[in-house]
DNA sequence: TTTGCACTTGACAATTTTGTCAAACATAAA
DNA sequence: TTTATGTTTGACAAAATTGTCAAGTGCAAA
């Protein structure tokens, strides 16, 4: 529809291949000149667009914040039954991961770095937790899940899910597993995690 | 006993500084200067022990991996009942934790940064990793543990376990957690792990 | 006390990286 | 065609970072 100005096109790919460099690279480190030459484009142009390299990487940041909002948002609207939730909210991260496998060590080391940052959530995002965090509760009366915090429950989902896929490189080389053995367990997540969370 | 030559002490005191540096406070990418500084010597001896910055840095991830055999070994080794042996790995770990929360996030992007690096196991560890897969094996037959691939069980157990701690800047904006709630939260890790691993 | 040796330092040089700026370029409107 | 606006470039300057080196210091053995 609307055309393009050179200048989006640009600032859009500037920012674009920022991101592969950091999550699906793990350069999280790129200099603004290797992210220029990635981008085939003038190093200058990244001052001109974003001001400064710091800039430029907080943008990234903060798209991923959104991104990890959307994902929460996911997870806590809808109206579907938890169980349906979660695996949803799995798949959509497992795809996601597929893409950007590092994406969650850049947030995290950027959040070490920037000694911290507050995400100030939307007020109907909090309201909408409790409710699941309630819808979790009662799962939990019935006995299809284990009792506990819900809090808790949350971090041994998430934890679970993101951990071996964060951590690769990391368990890759504890655990002694070539590529092909890895993707193979990966692929099993999802069902191990299912089984593993609620009690049948 | 044997007189500390000041070589030694000035030596480990740089690789000491680098380590709280990197796995205490996550300056992942300090200078030299900044070892240095942190150190209270001159910055030359970085060079003047250590031949260069990526040398010491190489060392201390050296020490890292010494570490988590070590930790791996505790887990394998040792005769007592699989809950034990998995309770007595928790205790080790949140301990560490305390003092290097940081520690598999380095261990990590330092990995993540090199492309690769492979650990070679000595061949005792792999052949005492064998038979602990078989314990597993027959704690899920006795049926106190759900029946999945010994390697999955693992992963879910290492994943609840380091991913709270690794990951706490992260998770403690994603659940809006202030410290005192998040360190609540981390204490009472041990028995909700167990009690989602086994099955009562 | 003097010599030798290991340790430590400040100063320098080379390199890398970032940011700025004026000029060149393209393109659409007048 | 000219003008105006926004985009891109190369060249330069400043800052930060690493590594080297020659000289200085302290201490133990001769």
């Amino acid at each position: 529809m609307s055309t393009q100005k050179k200048e989006d096109v640009t600032y859009e790919l500037i920012i674009n291949t920022a991101k592969n460099l950091f999550f699906k690279e793990g350069k999280f480190n790129a200099t603004t000149q290797e992210i220029a030459d990635a981008a085939g484009v003038n190093r200058t142009l990244i001052n001109y667009y974003f001001r400064s390299r710091n800039a430029l990487f907080d943008l990234v940041f903060e798209e991923g914040k959104k991104e990890d909002e959307r994902r929460q948002k996911m997870i806590v609207m809808s109206d579907l039954p938890i169980r349906e939730k979660l695996e949803l909210f799995i798949d959509y991260f497992l795809a996601q991961a597929k893409t950007y496998p590092y994406r969650e060590v850049y947030m995290l080391t950027q959040m070490i770095k920037d000694e911290f940052c507050v995400y100030d959530k939307k007020e109907h995002i909090k309201y909408m937790t409790e409710k699941f965090y309630v819808e979790l509760e009662e799962e939990m009366e019935k006995g299809t899940i284990q009792k506990m915090p819900p809090i808790q429950f949350m971090l041994n989902f998430i934890s679970m899910l993101i951990f071996p896929v964060a951590m690769r490189p990391f368990l890759q080389n504890n655990f002694e597993l070539d590529d092909v053995e890895y993707d193979k367990i990966l692929s099993e997540r999802k069902e191990i995690i299912l089984k593993t969370i609620f009690k049948n």
